[in-house]
DNA sequence: ATGGAAGTGAGAATGATTATCATTATTAGG
DNA sequence: CCTAATAATGATAATCATTCTCACTTCCAT
C-alpha cells in the first residue's frame, strides 16, 4: 500500500523536489537517488522512489517517458515539448512552444472519444553531437 | 550479441508480425507472445523479443511507450498520433492526423538543436469509459 | 552430405521498480 | 515533559519486463 505523506515536505522530500527542480536533464530516480545522498547520505532508494510518486500526485513534478527502459522526471511542470535523439536516446526539452491549432486538437480528441487534458509534442531526430559525427 | 536476421522473414517472424499487424490496441511483447504460441506452439518468449527488435529495426512495426512501465507495439507504422487516458492507462490511435504547422516543427527543432526526423503528438485526457463512470 | 551461418528455446541474469516490515521521527493531547 | 497514534524511513526481498547465454536445430550453398 502506497504511504500518504503530509502535505508539508520534510527534509528528505524537499531535498529530492530540489534536486529535480535544479536538474537541466531528466534525471532518472537512480540519478535523483545519487545527487540526493551528498545532502542527506542516510536516505534510502526506497524514499526516493516514494517521495518521487507523490511529488508527482501532488503535480509538483512530471514524469516522462525517456527512450530506454526506465522513467526520467521533469522539474518544469508548465507544458512544452520534448525531443528525443533516435540515435543516442537522449531526451530534450523544446524551448520554444509549438503551436498546435487548438480547433486541430479539439477535433481529434473527438474523433478519439477522449475527454481532452493536456497534450504533448515529441520530436524525433539527432541531437547536435549525433548529428555532427558520422558513425 | 543481437543476432541478425536475414531480410526474408521466416515462419515465426511472418507469425509475429501477422499478429502485431492484426491487433487494434498496442499490445507487448508478453501478449503477443501468448497470441503467437496458438500459431506456434514451441515459440520462446527470447524469440519474439528477437523478432520484434529486429521487425522495429526493419522499420515494419514501430515502438510506442505505454503509459505503464511496459513497451507496446505498433503495426501501423505510418505517422499518426497516440492518447494517453490518464485514468485507466490506455493508448489508443487518434485517427485523423493532428494538423501542426511544419514553420512551427522546424523552429521548434532548430531551437532545440536537432536534425528533425519526425513528430508525434500525444493527447492525454480520459478515454470514454473512464470520464462516463465517476469514482 | 556437410559445413557454416542463422535461428531457436530454455533458463539464468539483469535492472528498474515495488512491497514488506521492523524501526525511528513527528505530532497532538494531556 | 510524557505518551500514544500516525507518518516516514531504510534495508532488504520480491516482482516483472527484458536481455543474455548457450547448446541445439534449421537452412542453404557448395
Amino acid at each position: 500500500m502506497q504511504t500518504k505523506l503530509k502535505t508539508r515536505l520534510n527534509s528528505n522530500a524537499q531535498a529530492v523536489l530540489d534536486t529535480v527542480q535544479a536538474a537541466h536533464n531528466h534525471p532518472t530516480a537512480q540519478e535523483i537517488y545519487e545527487e540526493v545522498k551528498r545532502l542527506r547520505p542516510n536516505i534510502g532508494l526506497a524514499s526516493v522512489y516514494r517521495i518521487l510518486h507523490h511529488l508527482v500526485e501532488q503535480g509538483s513534478i512530471k514524469e516522462v517517458g525517456r527512450s530506454d527502459d526506465c522513467t526520467g522526471y521533469d522539474g518544469r511542470v508548465s507544458r512544452h515539448d520534448h525531443a528525443v535523439c533516435t540515435n543516442c536516446g537522449a531526451l530534450l526539452d523544446v524551448p520554444v512552444d509549438v503551436i498546435v491549432p487548438s480547433e486541430a486538437l479539439e477535433q481529434a480528441a473527438y474523433a478519439t472519444g477522449i475527454e481532452l487534458g493536456s497534450y504533448e509534442v515529441r520530436l524525433y531526430g539527432l541531437c547536435t553531437s549525433c548529428s555532427t559525427q558520422n558513425n
